[in-house]
RNA sequence: GCAGGGGUAGCCAAGUGGACUACGGCGCCAGUCUUGAAAACUGGUUCCCACCCGGGACCAUGGGUUCGAAUCCCAUUCCCUGCGCCA
């Protein structure tokens, strides 16, 4: 949420920026915002200056009591009031709410460093690491690879839960968990406190850090009660501190948030659906940073270079993008996307990496104050980003590691994690069906 | 799930319809004093509107009763204790 004040006192720079973003609806939705603020404002002048004059009458009433005196004129006087009072403040808060409707649904401010764009096709690629895996054969897929070892099966996962499930068996399990394990070890090794956070959250919380139109799109809603599956632990180790305010000694916290992963994905059908690309659920470990305003960019740049120091560590082939203005979602105001080479010869995301700013921390309301005992200095500054999501990084090893035989070569880094495994040839245990 | 007790500012804590402008203490900020610091003293400490005076809001959250609610009523939520259930 941006600050309304930064929209009283600068609505040409906030303009200018929404400008950036290729998307009209966002600047009509700033002029609304505007002009229902002014509203407000004025309808809040209203309802203080008539509590005022029943605060009066009210303490009069209260003198004259206590004096023995007859009130019941006075009396008179103010019975009228809580009728006036009570349409105004209904229109007040309708105002109000509607302005705060509004401010929730206004994107994030992007940073100067922003490459200007219509679509992701005018992401700047920044930088790219490894060679191109080069392959004897033709190249196939993780889905071909891993059914013909017989170590997924989305087929039966279709029949039992619908499209976009999988049941991993056997090497591809124990990959999915090794991965986990080599991101947790890695962020261990630097200081990052681990965490495993609710894997629901309440609606309020939920609205503190994500887009509200995802909840249309991409959350999971439990039945009968006020929790939704979260989407990703940025969610539930983000919304951890809300409404609290930390100490500036305590900043940075860094985590690492360990959960399970559900998205609807609605609309996304024909996408790169094939095989475990683009799934219901996964796991991830993510990064997540509460900073003090002045230190998230450097944070953001050592987020950075930690996904990267993983990718680097398991040997994939990537390449980083600064993602253009037309591209970003509403809550970063930076964002670099960590894309992985694929046996189709396309780079296609694995991870993202977020500035958010102070825009998820004031919708949140968590705050930092310098001592203990001061009053609060400000929002922190709220940073998200994957070191490893099972799914998508599976997809790139499988696709990068595939020997000719159908094999799969197990990274160095990840065999103590495989029990010693070297090759994943489906001979673990296997299921004859 | 049932029964009882509770939630007051950064922390502790008083307050059961009008003297609440929420007592008091600790912490924190500023000033006075001091070579400097401590102590002492004075003012301040959350949010909103106006920002010059000032006004409004906030006692877990949301409603209600009343001229007037931290205080009474209802719902929700969280914590504690006991019982029940349970991996």
């Amino acid at each position: 949420m941006l600050d309304v004040k930064l929209i009283r006192e600068k609505p040409e720079e906030v303009r200018a920026n929404l400008a950036r973003r290729h998307d009209p609806a966002k600047i009509e939705l700033l002029d609304h915002v505007i002009a229902t603020d002014k509203e407000w404002r004025e309808l809040t002048g209203r309802v203080n200056e008539l509590r005022r004059r029943r605060n009066e009458i009210s303490s009069e009433i209260g003198r004259v009591i206590k004096s023995g005196g007859d009130a019941s004129s006075l009396k008179e006087e103010a019975s009228s009031i809580p009728s006036q009072l009570k349409e105004l403040e209904s229109e007040m808060s309708n105002a109000d709410e509607r302005l705060r409707d509004g401010l929730m649904r206004l994107p994030n401010m992007l940073h100067e460093s922003v490459p200007y764009g219509e679509d992701d096709h005018d992401n700047v690629e920044i930088r790219r690491w490894g060679k191109k895996p080069e392959f004897s054969f033709e190249p196939k897929s993780h889905a071909e690879i891993t059914e013909a070892l017989g170590i997924s099966d989305f087929e039966r996962a279709a029949k039992t839960a619908g499209a976009g499930f999988y049941y991993l068996r056997n090497e591809f399990a124990l990959l999915d968990h090794a991965v986990q394990r080599y991101a947790i070890d890695f962020l261990l090794k630097r200081g990052y406190a681990l965490i495993e956070p609710p894997f629901m959250l309440r609606r309020a919380a939920y609205e503190g850090v994500t887009d509200l139109a995802d909840f249309e799109s991409v959350m999971y809603k439990v039945e009968n009660e006020d929790l939704y599956l979260i989407a990703t632990s940025e969610h539930s180790v983000g919304s951890m501190l809300m409404n609290e305010t930390v100490l500036a000694e305590d900043l940075p916290i860094k985590v690492c948030g360990i959960s399970p992963c559900f998205r609807r994905e609605i609309g996304q059908h024909g996408r790169y659906t094939k095989g475990l690309f683009r799934v219901h659920q996964f796991h991830k470990i993510e990064q997540f940073i509460f900073s003090k305003p002045e230190d998230s960019w450097e944070l953001h740049e050592e987020l950075q270079r930690n996904s990267e120091l993983l990718y680097e560590g398991l040997g994939l082939h990537y390449r980083v993008v600064n993602v253009c203005t037309g591209d970003m979602g509403s809550i970063a105001s930076k964002k670099y996307d960590i894309e992985c080479w694929m046996a189709d010869g396309e780079f296609r995301e694995t991870g993202s990496n977020s500035n958010c700013t102070d825009y998820q921390a004031r919708r949140l309301n968590v705050k930092y104050r310098l001592k203990e005992g001061a009053a609060p200095e400000g929002f922190v500054h709220t940073l998200n980003n994957t070191a490893i999501a099972t799914s998508r990084t599976m997809v790139a090893l499988i696709e990068q590691y595939q020997q000719e035989d159908g094999t799969i070569r197990v990274p160095d880094a990840l065999q103590p994690y495989m029990n010693g495994m070297k090759v994943i040839d489906g001979s673990l245990n296997p299921l004859h069906f």
